[in-house]
RNA sequence: GCGCCUGUAGCUCAGCUGGAUAGAGCAACGGACUUCUAAUCCGUAGGUCGCAGGUUCGAAUCCUGCCAGGCGCGCCA
């Protein structure tokens, strides 16, 4: 859109003309590129193409500048002055109403502003969270929540066709350890001595399930041998644990497409299957009685035991099969989101990837940082091994969904965070989420001030927007053009951050102007109109860019 | 020891994949509410972009080597 507005003002057509008239030797033209100027004095737009032919034309940038401007043909009259600057910048300032077509594009587009194709369709699965169902979700899944759910929206956005998957955890060691845990509690809720050993899992909810079991199904299954109550227990707790943590996700605003359970992978056959399978292709080897799969052929430091010497296999294994059959299910691209203490996991997956006879970048995780959780500045315990840890549910409870899930995308995932609970609760400039949802609440005051007046508001017309020309106004109208690079850019890296930091920055344009310019002028409803057309066009970005956060737009504060 | 990540204002962090005088918020100081919500705004001050080289018209950004911190290096997940 920043482009769009003005490119017709400096096409290449400048340099054929200047190489037609002999001023310019080679016909070999850069491609144009306009980009903003940091500083204001530097005009609207700026491009360094002078500098970028520099070589192929064997000049001077400053010359070649000066040639581009002379064969300059400004067919629609935007450009206002044009100036060459320090190595041969081409500097334009546009006139104002330039800019208008930028508002009546978001008008015309509404929700659909900023919309792109930049994934034209290609299926793309992200799966993210998959915490083990083990116990509640803590504040560190609430960020990979955050991310994976906002990342997955602004794909879409993108024109990407986006699955949204969690993986359950549940087979293994630690659901035996789990349902060990949940079986040792009851036998002393029904008066046995037992030792509870420190690798079982601590925390109080353990005890709770235990409860609800023993009321459910009375004395008996705790009367049994371990060997036949732990999977009873193991299955209950599971299933009871991960309703729990979809019921804490959709309190929290994030739902999945799918909820795939790494043991049908089992029940189905496949890990076995593609054991085999890459036993017959040589991937997979036997050694010291394990089975190893040879990822250091492509690309990990060492190969990997996919089956132990007792006989079981390894969550390495299922992974394998796991993500095989997600590109098996059609998906063309397949993102995880881990946690950062998993990084050394990746070269063996992508490995897992490639020997499947996928493409390195078809397979990409996004390592997010820890949170480090504060009340006012001090540190909040967390011990997951004692089973004292805030949980999501609590933290969403305690400072609201959106202040959560804003706070959460004030970072790029990839530097750790500090979530401070007294922080997010305050109603003040500290607090970037309510700065943010104040100029959507302001805007729709101002409509609710215009009604209690009885201000007729009817009557709009293009020709309104003249009067839109101070340079608060520019700078608004500017900042809104952004918007769709934002989405692009955010799309692109798979940085949900960059969404946020723009919404700050349109977020203070908007409060400048709000503090500088009365809307409603009684005295002159030409400029109430056009004042009202560009604050209206503010709140849609607002609710947009919001939207693909997962933050809500408040009508009033 | 090897690998990954990080190092930017007193603090917390951005920096559009190489552009001009490196930005914002907090904290500090000084101002603005008879006017659409002061959950706001305006101004001042604050820097060896960890250090040293290299690549080029040009480096916070790319390359190399150091220094400091975090994490990971299991037939755990």
């Amino acid at each position: 859109m920043f482009n769009e507005a003005v490119t017709q003002g400096d096409d290449p057509g400048a340099a054929a003309a200047a190489h037609a008239h002999g001023i310019l030797p080679s016909a070999d033209f850069c491609e144009v590129v306009l980009e903003e100027p940091k500083a204001d004095s530097h005009g609207d737009l700026s491009t360094n193409m002078a500098m970028q032919m520099a070589k192929t034309q064997r000049m001077a940038p400053r010359k070649i500048a000066e040639a581009l401007i002379a064969h300059l043909d400004d067919k629609t009259g935007m450009i206002a002055q044009t100036e060459i600057a320090g190595p041969g910048f081409i500097n334009f300032f546009i006139k104002p109403a330039a800019w208008h077509p930028v508002l009546t594009a978001i008008h015309d587009q509404d929700g659909d502003y900023g919309r792109c194709d930049l994934g034209k369709g290609m299926r793309i699965q992200i799966e993210f969270v998959s915490s083990n169902p083990t116990g509640p979700l803590h504040v560190g899944h609430g960020r990979g929540a955050a991310v994976g759910d906002s990342t997955a929206n602004i794909l879409k956005f993108c024109g990407y066709d986006v699955q949204k998957e969690y993986y359950i955890n549940d087979s293994g060691r630690q659901i035996q350890t789990l349902g060990l845990s949940v079986y040792l509690r009851g036998r002393e809720l029904i008066g046995k001595t037992v030792d509870f050993p420190e690798t079982c899992y601590q925390g109080a909810y353990i005890r709770d399930l235990a409860a609800e079991l023993l009321a459910r199904d009375g004395q008996e299954l705790f009367e049994k041998d371990e060997a036949a109550a732990i999977m009873p227990c193991a299955r209950y707790a599971a299933e009871k644990i991960t309703r729990g943590m979809r019921a804490d996700l959709v309190d929290f605003g994030v739902t999945f497409d799918c909820w795939f359970s790494e043991q049908s992978l089992y029940d189905a056959g496949k890990v076995a299957a593609d054991i085999r399978y890459f036993r017959e292709k040589g991937l997979i080897y036997e050694n010291d009685n394990a089975l190893w799969f040879k990822t250091s052929d492509f690309g990990d430091e060492k190969d990997r035991v996919v089956v132990r010497q007792n006989g079981q296999t390894t969550y390495f294994a299922s992974d394998i099969t796991y993500h095989k059959d997600k590109f098996e299910r059609g998906f063309q691209k397949v993102i995880d989101v881990w946690g950062a203490d998993h990084h050394g996991y990746i070269p063996r997956m992508r490995a897992a990837v490639e020997a499947c006879g996928y493409r390195r970048e078809q397979f990409d995780v996004l390592l997010v940082q820890l949170v480090n959780l504060l009340r006012a500045g001090q540190p909040v315990a967390m011990s997951t091994r004692a089973g004292e840890f805030v949980t999501l549910a609590d933290v969403v409870k305690e400072v609201g969904r959106d202040a959560a899930r804003f706070i959460f995308l004030t970072r790029h995932y990839d530097s750790p965070l500090d979530f401070d609970l007294e922080l997010a609760k305050q109603k003040t400039n500290d607090n970037p989420v309510y700065y943010v949802q104040y100029v959507h609440a302001r805007i729709a005051s101002i409509y609710r001030k215009a009604e209690a007046n009885g201000m007729d508001l009817g009557g709009f017309s293009t020709d309104d927007l003249t009067a839109l020309s101070t340079p608060e106004d520019v700078a608004l109208i500017k900042a809104l053009a952004r918007y769709p690079e934002a989405v692009a850019l955010a799309g692109a890296a798979m940085e949900p951050h960059r969404i946020t930091y723009y919404l700050m920055t349109l977020a203070a344009a908007f409060h400048t102007y709000y503090n500088r310019h009365r809307v409603l002028c009684e005295d002159d409803l030409r400029l109430t109109r056009a004042r009202l057309h560009l604050i209206t066009a503010v709140q849609k970005v607002i609710r947009n860019g919001l939207a693909l956060l997962g933050v809500s737009a408040p009508d009033a504060m």
